[in-house]
DNA sequence: AAAAATTGTAAAAGGGTTTTTATAGGCATT
DNA sequence: AATGCCTATAAAAACCCTTTTACAATTTTT
């Protein structure tokens, strides 16, 4: 048994401290009965070798890695670093580690999948994809190891799925407004009609009006992106050309880029922000905070989703759940200025009202 | 030779193409000769059998993970996320895979060194870690593996260094408002006076004054922090009093943050931004565009660290570099308007100058 | 004293890579 | 034409390092 320079085997700790391996492996892993005295020896030559098991090894005799991956399109935004928190965290509290897989594109989205699943690289994945092929699900159908898939209903045999409520969150959002501010002149400003989130968020704002009697018909407004810019635009040709100097009013909008354009297109128009029209956003980004006017917004628990999809997964490996599971979490109402609640002298800086 | 149910290994294959295991490595691989009818029957079988080699098994025998890992002290900011992408960019364009580990604080750290080199988890290792504790640098020396540290000069056997020139980027940023808008009266407003990074920055404004003869005794302001409060105090208590409204000036800021604070103090003093006074930024972080004045910035070639890492790891691993190497790299102005270039009538919205 | 409980040992996976050995077949030499 | 040598290819075996199982040896219990 010759070993290789640089690296200490459990051999080696076997031969030291004269005992068998499987003894050094016992006690390492601290299965089955081992004499006090002969763990002693053990742990002796462990200490004194610097004995580390290879996790390569491991790995191959227990089939399992000890690594979960996620597999995302991109790695910019917050959303992503937020996810990775919560997966690391969950996982390392675990003993398990993450490794990530970048995958835009139908090709790259099958590679990827096949080349974690198909080669025992990781125990479980974890599929956060904005646009969802149905020839990934396919290839998908004969893979080993346990799935959990964000954002996407996807309802396919031994598939786990985290979703986010957005019809929910926009619900609260327009509420906020009715209940708090007592305004019921709301408008509604998405991204993309084609857009899920879109369309769910619009749904719960129109579900909001129609909970205190009231139709959406008209007060919907979609763009062609979650953009400043499509914001801005929006707000000043759909929104702006509405408003009645006597009225308040309060928009609702699909996300907090979007919001922030709105809230610059109606200042520049003279309109009193938050004072006249009361504005909200969605995802609680950097930016929600990064401007004067803090921006009252739904945060999405993204830490907890990667929490929870790490969880799901440890949850299949160890055998304790079998069952598919579904789990819907909701977003959360940030209070902050641009609503209306909080300070009230912000609105056109530069203006008489001074500080 | 009982295999596992669920996976197909290289033998299924061998007795599939009626060959030996040797042969199929050998097609598998591209190693060696092998009879083109012969080769075409193995590939037959892999396809047949959807055979995917074990890289575990692969990982044990070939002494190699394929893996890069990246440590990180946390998840947050678009640093991170830009790193990442670099990182894993280059590493996946070299069949590398790369895993990621968060380590905050001393014990952290050693762990996760520990962890990722000494049980042959990955191939290399990329620090980046905003405090080194000097523990791990020693705990760093008798690990095996290339390792590169990210953003701190150490001087240790076998570690790779990769630096962004601070002071540069600093120098270049001070020179912009003295060659391009002929403004001499430049301020430079830092974090923490402890933070290596503000320092180097500091340094390369006061020698872009010593360029041109000027000293910048006086002319520094250091905060407690990279925060937008920071800035917008500073700005209010040591820049606005120094101002005289028949000048013009420039105020270099440590980062993006402090720079947003100072513009908004400035303006709620009635000071005309870009106008009388430019200001820049440092990062190019996120917000340096999601305001209405888009800040001018220097730009961290974040994504171009993270390649250059990983490439120097699998320049190590392939025994073709074995110099320890230090690589600089330089911050790029990006012009945009808050330095004065650009769109002039953004100053004060609600103000008299209209659109 | 026989059965049961402990504790230690040897060997067999686990799935590849890599080195060594064996077997053909082709070519040149005598 | 027979022999010897070399090469191309296939098969076998060793190795990578740990876990795990089956079993032997020892001690304790009934």
């Amino acid at each position: 048994m010759v070993t290789e320079s640089g690296s200490v085997t459990i051999h080696n700790v076997a031969k030291v401290a004269g005992v068998s391996i499987s003894t050094v492996s016992r006690v390492v892993n601290g299965l089955g009965r081992v004499a006090p005295e002969t763990r002693r020896k053990v742990k002796t030559a462990i200490r004194r070798l610097d004995f580390h098991p290879n996790s390569r090894a491991q790995a191959l005799s227990r089939k399992r890695t000890d690594t979960i991956s996620l597999i995302v399109p991109d790695f910019e935004g917050q959303y992503f670093s937020m996810l990775m928190e919560g997966a690391h965290e969950e996982a390392r509290a675990n003993g398990v580690h993450t490794m990530v897989l970048k995958a835009k594109g139908l090709d790259a989205q099958i590679e990827a999948v096949t080349c974690l699943c198909s080669e025992g690289r990781t125990d479980g994945v974890i599929l956060m994809l904005s646009e969802l092929y149905d020839e990934v699900l396919e290839s998908i159908g004969d893979i080993n190891g346990p799935l959990v898939i964000l954002d996407k209903d996807v309802n396919l045999w031994r598939l786990d799925n985290i979703l986010l409520d957005n019809r929910l969150g926009a619900f609260e959002a327009t509420r906020h407004f009715i209940d708090i501010h007592g305004i019921t002149k709301v408008f509604f400003v998405g991204g993309s009609e084609n857009n899920l989130d879109t369309t769910a968020r619009a749904r719960g704002f129109a579900d909001a009006l129609k909970s205190i009697g009231l139709n959406a018909e008209g007060r919907q407004f979609f763009g062609n992106s979650y953009s400043y810019d499509e914001g801005y635009r929006l707000a000043e040709e759909k929104i702006f050309p509405l408003i009645d100097p006597e009225e308040h009013y309060g928009v609702v909008a699909a996300n907090d880029d979007i919001a922030c354009g709105i809230i610059d297109a109606l200042m520049d128009k003279r309109i009193r922000v938050p004072e006249q029209v009361g504005v909200t956003g969605f995802d609680d980004s950097d930016i929600a905070i990064h401007r004067r006017l803090k921006i009252t917004t739904m945060r999405i628990p993204t830490k907890e989703i990667g929490r929870v999809a790490v969880r799901m997964i440890l949850n299949r490996l160890s055998g304790r759940v079998s069952e598919p599971a579904k789990v819907v979490l909701k977003a959360r109402l940030i209070v902050r200025d641009s609503c209306g609640c909080g300070r009230h002298d912000n609105s056109i800086p530069g203006d008489k009202r001074g500080k």
